[in-house]
DNA sequence: TGTACATCAGTGAACGCGCGTTCACTGATGTAC
DNA sequence: TGTACATCAGTGAACGCGCGTTCACTGATGTAC
């Protein structure tokens, strides 16, 4: 794929590719059209080809993102088991801890999910796992209102303990896996 | 305090002050030396006297938080009892809500704790709190790994549940205080 | 199968801007005698 | 109490930079006949 020709062929999904790498090993603020324009070998205005602004850049970023991290959170796992509970968990925190500056832009602005429309789709693939997960694990008696809050009491406990552990607000001891089972299995007990 | 004088009396704090106000009013990415020089009605070069560079008055910024939600978690109730834990998690919730900015400032980077003592100083200063009432709500025959995973697992449900009402990621039948108070009980009430 | 031409996807130069920071300086303050 | 002078806390002009985005353009592609 090396082509010299003059177009591109794959220029937008390049372009995520590339910012997804950079803002990986640069983090948020090195994320510019200019600079993206040029690891791709493209002039800058051919972005604009496929992105109204930097700002739609950024989102569809942030939105490729929500889509690994839903594609992830697919466990081969019996579901409603607390052992898929867990497993699903464990994956929010690999992704968090494998892609910290991913993590934090996907979850940085209160990203106005009715304007985006498709930014809103990638971040309910993401929900829904969690949320289908949890309703497994309470079973068929638990009503929409009762999950819910089961989705809400776990979600807040892993995603907590992900941003804490990435901004290095935890006591040391407490940043080892087995630390997280621990405090995961807790949360999960408690569920129902 | 409206003095002509060369002489500002008080450049860095009031630095720090309108930083905050900058900080919350236009968000992250609008605070600037230059743009704080300007507010306060100063040379952009003034700032220098006081700070070695951009990071470091950021970082005070972002130290000046972590002192006031320190200073809020200061709740006057019979430590130990699940009220005492309830009232400091609404402090934390409110503090979020109130200077989101401010707050996803704090939690932004893995500020380097090491290098920059202040900032370590006010984090856990911020952090002293919620282990205390931990504490004696876990009772005097807990030891201090019990008391550690207990933090980990409050912290972590209140953190997570602000940060995600921040971003809009909650159903929205979630953002009420009610549901977070309800939420937060079940966390409390599983803690021991 | 061959060709005209509309459309698509890039180029390339330029703009205006605000930023962090440098440098050399000067006015205000406070302390020693 | 008065004054010399070191130090402190600002000024003001300038730098170089990278950015987002504009404008007018041109080469490549693919479709209609």
């Amino acid at each position: 794929m090396e082509s010299q020709a003059f177009h591109h062929g794959n220029l937008r999904a390049a372009l995520i590719d590339a910012g997804t790498a950079l803002l990986e090993s640069d983090g948020p603020h090195a994320l510019s059209m200019r600079e993206l324009a040029r690891r791709v070998g493209v002039t800058p205005m051919a972005a604009y080809r496929h992105f109204a602004d930097k700002d739609a850049l950024v989102t569809a970023i942030a939105e490729s993102g929500f889509r690994a991290l839903a594609e992830a959170s697919h466990v081969a796992m019996p579901p409603g088991s607390d052992a898929h509970l867990l497993a699903m968990a464990r994956v929010y925190l690999d992704f968090a801890v494998a892609r910290p500056a991913m993590f934090g832009l996907m979850f940085a602005e209160p990203l106005d999910m009715g304007r985006v429309a498709a930014m809103s789709d990638a971040a309910s693939d993401a929900y829904r796992p969690i949320r289908d997960a949890v309703a497994a694990a309470l079973g068929p008696r638990a009503d929409e209102d009762k999950v819910m809050v089961g989705v809400i009491r776990l979600w807040s406990a892993v995603h907590g303990y992900a941003a804490l552990r990435l901004s290095n607000r935890l006591p040391r001891a407490a940043t080892v896996r087995d630390r997280f089972d621990e405090v995961m299995e807790a949360v999960i007990a408690s569920l129902r």
